[in-house]
DNA sequence: CTGTACATTCAGGACATGTTCAGGGGCAAA
DNA sequence: TTTGCCCCTGAACATGTCCTGAATGTACAG
């Protein structure tokens, strides 16, 4: 999964980042609305979080901007305890959830894992295919239920596959959702990876579908 | 389906080719007005992706002068953000649909296959001939809901086929939807193709008809 | 019955994907 | 800051699959 930070306040965008690094997500930051509002129309984020006071574009323009044009990620907004008109606004514009500073980093985790898990149509943080179980919120993958070491690229990689699971996925969108801004799209590293995840959870998980990408098979069917 | 991307900007043009490739289209790149009109002049496109901003001829010009000559193809237009003049011209030149830069190429290829489905008639990205499905989106077909493995080639057969089910479609054409640009037209691929569609999909589905090619055959009955 | 159009089969080669591995960079511990 | 480790990247090499073109076989119309 891929997220978009938009804050002005330094210290706060670097910890946030390294908090959803940490979690498994690609991360991009914006210092100010219109850089937000740029990566937010170019890139295909999962999700945004929005601080709403913001340099050269205010949070809320941004957003409304980013609907306007048809996008449809989900989007948290940040706002200080004050600011409860631009909350409503905020919500006016578009926003799927909000989160008054100064709040707990485990808090704004969770409303946003909610909102990815909503996006993908799942209703848990953990996604189940046959007696493969991947947590979104540990960052883990069970097999059988015995824990599956995997690195953070590979945990994106099956993460992502997980929440559309039984879809065929073209090797540019993993490339555009695993990968953050700055990622030279040339070479296999996408194929590496699925022969590195084949090798922990099994061959046969991982359909290739030539000419268009993989597909995560689900035994129980349904798509997503 | 065949396409028509006219771009100047290599980089991008490189890129929408490789999406439309993965998506099963045949495609054709021009990286000028003069050899993007020359091309949608001469060649059969089902549809045209168009930039505006274009070196020896703006891409308006040569939107009017397909038209003036006939030209039915479905356009789609690329306008940088600001173009706003632009697009109107566009429209008025008969453009289709539109999208500013930058755009996800998700979306337009969502947009194209709906240029692509309303050109064919049809309202869904899917196409039921009896119990056989197509499945635009996802390049796949299914028989009596069981996927039905194709390879690409197989997939755009059918699949122009199938938006023209119950017509009698040349050998020529199919070639000319098929593939792209450079291809040797002599040798009887499309006999072999239609061959091994027939093992896979059933052989009566595809009618022989001597001397004018081939019908998909449409239980329920209309034409396209 | 004969010529022509179409069907079938198959092998070589082109191309997409898989695999392996070494170098380097980032991160954590000291 | 340095050291050590692990992981990511990119490339080279290996493997398969699919496409093409040709050769051969079959049905149909006149």
């Amino acid at each position: 999964m891929r997220v978009l930070i938009v804050e002005d306040d330094a210290d706060l965008a670097r910890q946030l980042k390294s908090t959803f690094k940490d979690a498994g997500y690609a991360v991009d930051v914006a210092n100010d609305g219109e850089e937000g509002h740029f990566l937010g129309d170019t890139e295909p984020y999962d999700a945004v979080v929005l601080d709403l006071g913001l340099p050269l574009i205010d949070g809320v323009s941004v957003l409304q901007k980013w609907r306007a044009d048809g996008k449809k990620f989900p989007v948290l907004i940040l706002t200080a305890r004050d600011q409860w008109s631009e909350k409503v606004a905020g919500f006016d514009a578009g926003a799927d959830d909000y989160l008054t500073k100064p709040f707990h980093t485990e808090e704004l985790m969770a409303r946003l894992r909610a909102l990815l898990r909503r996006a993908s149509g799942h209703t848990t943080d953990t996604i189940e295919i046959g007696d493969l179980m991947v947590d979104n919120r540990a960052a883990r993958a069970f097999l059988d239920g015995m824990a599956v070491k995997l690195t953070s690229h590979e945990f994106r990689l099956l993460s992502y596959m997980a929440s559309h699971k039984g879809r065929v996925i073209s090797r540019t969108e993993l490339v555009e959702h695993i990968y953050d801004q700055d990622f030279d799209r040339d070479s296999n590293t996408i194929e590496v990876f699925v022969g590195r995840l084949r090798k922990k959870i099994g061959t046969d998980r991982i359909e290739t579908v030539r000419g268009l990408g993989y597909r995560l098979l689900d035994p129980d069917g349904e798509d997503t």
